[in-house]
DNA sequence: GTGTCTGCAAACAGTTTGCACTTCT
DNA sequence: AGAAGTGCAAACTGTTTGCAGACAC
């Protein structure tokens, strides 16, 4: 697999962008840790690592990357968005917990076959999907007792 | 099966709240068509009718339509929630086309064996899913050409 | 009558934008 | 040199909130 670095900067190239430090580091930061985050938190990352990028390039610099498919937008939780990274991981679902909001991610093969005939029925061209199932955790489902 | 208004006034009671004239025009106009809704629209269709409802309690009402179950927040487009009336519908999925934003509402049963298998593989209740599809509709992949 | 609800306007939070300056090529 | 990017602060937008008067029960 190709390094995210690299396809970052083919994207930006591509689009008549150039690739910036700021835009490199926004981006190694977020291919740092495998968890979901919202921009305070990432610029949080940033700044603990002494770099000072502004919070409006983090929204300009987090706007490419999910126009490139590397990055997703997962869900808004108190009023503002939570990304997760893409490229290089395994498409995955959500568990949502509606007692603690936890969220528990997991794999999915059998939607495959659904996306299939759902295109055929709709004429669709099928690109990807996003489940998410709620419920309540075996935590959660402990207390109400 | 019992008439919205009812289930509404019943919620709210439960809940030491009052059954007041304007939850009750919110509530009508909100099941009065079948789309999909922002607060801007369902504002605009209460105008017409010669209703003049604050902002604030169209979004104090829908806040409480949510947590009753009885209206779904959908998706976020263009900055803002839209939603759906659930009560008395049959549950479905959505089908987005990424080329006009185009939503499509598509009947799902075979989610359900999915959802059981899942629970039990994560020690989880579930109360429901929200699933969204996304790719291109015939149309817009005709254009392509 | 009392406690909740409404409408208003102000407050709020996340995000976007205009602009002067910097940086990349 | 010239185009594109950055940081800053102000602007913007959807949503929430405090409060005074109105209303449901």
């Amino acid at each position: 697999m190709r390094p995210e670095s690299e396809v970052f900067r083919e994207f930006l190239i591509h689009k008549g962008m150039r690739s910036t430090p700021e835009r490199e580091e926004i981006l190694a930061e977020v291919f740092a840790h495998h968890d979901h985050f919202d921009v305070e938190e990432l610029i949080m990352r940033l700044r603990r690592r002494g770099l000072r990028i502004s919070r409006a390039s983090v929204y300009r610099t987090l706007a490419l990357l999910v126009e490139s498919g590397m990055v997703g937008e997962v869900y808004i939780e108190d009023g503002h968005m939570h990304y997760e990274h893409i490229y290089g991981h395994e498409h995955h679902c959500h568990l949502r917990c509606l007692g603690c909001r936890k969220l528990i991610e997991f794999r999915n093969g059998s939607l495959k076959e659904m996306e299939k005939r759902i295109g055929q029925e709709n004429d669709f061209e099928i690109i990807g999907h996003k489940l998410e199932i709620y419920g309540y955790c075996a935590a959660c489902r402990g207390e109400e007792s």
